[in-house]
DNA sequence: AAATACCTTACAGTATACTCTAATCCACGC
DNA sequence: GCGTGGATTAGAGTATACTGTAAGGTATTT
């Protein structure tokens, strides 16, 4: 049981962020003390890393806040999250790959400048 | 030799962005025609696809415009460019690797959906 | 009880990277 | 020679995801 600074500290996340995904919706399972202040424990801590792997991947806060709304409407809605989820592992994937693509242009690139070390002077990008 | 649009399909980049590029100064070697349209040749070409491979893996534009900035100055400049690309392409990996370590958060979760989905219903983020 | 250190809310501001609008210009076809 | 389709420019607008401010509340410490 922590208190939202506390648990910014924990986790890395500010709590002007930690009170905008609560706002959006997007972070659930935050509770309050007698006084109204968030108290985060692990059932939010759960969410948290849950979201952060999805934005983390490049979804979309709107996206999350899809997949969230589903997870409220209960396990009606369960394939439709399952897809949701391989829908998105499918597109972390090729994203992955075309980076690997790019980095390899990048690879071209220090070769270049490795060859041009070796004495070799013609200028290049 | 192309003309902006042709070379905005040839590309997949818009216009708008073709035009900003070259504003902010990150794309060279676009030449003119005589009423001052744009032509688009194989240098830029080449120039286009650096800036996209940098662009793709998450540099951001002023970076990228610091390194054209040194490469405009010449070859005093090739040190310092180089050490931007090793520190650029340590970054990539580095955040390859997360995406990765993210992307076994998202197995996990689509494991559990199919766990459930063999009978076992207690609900589940 | 005053100071402090934190919290709350609503809402405004910022950064980045586009993306579009408005006004104007230019070349080709009829 | 005039309309049509493209181009040009400067500058405004948009989207996303935060990030910060202002005004005030609460609790502990001195």
């Amino acid at each position: 049981m922590s208190t939202i600074k506390g648990f910014s500290e924990e986790t890395g996340i500010s709590p002007y962020t930690l009170r905008y995904y609560e706002r959006e919706g997007i972070l659930l399972g935050v509770k309050r003390d007698p006084s109204g202040n968030r108290l985060y424990d692990e059932e939010s801590l759960e969410w948290l890393n849950f979201i952060l792997s999805l934005r983390m991947t490049g979804m979309p806060l709107s996206e999350i806040k899809q997949y969230v709304d589903l997870y409220k409407e209960g396990e009606s809605t369960l394939r439709k999250r399952k897809q949701m989820m391989l829908d998105h592992k499918g597109k972390v994937e090729k994203n992955v790959a075309e980076t690997l693509k790019y980095l390899e242009t990048i690879n071209y690139k220090l070769a270049l400048y490795d060859f041009q070390e070796k004495g070799f002077t013609k200028m290049l990008p």
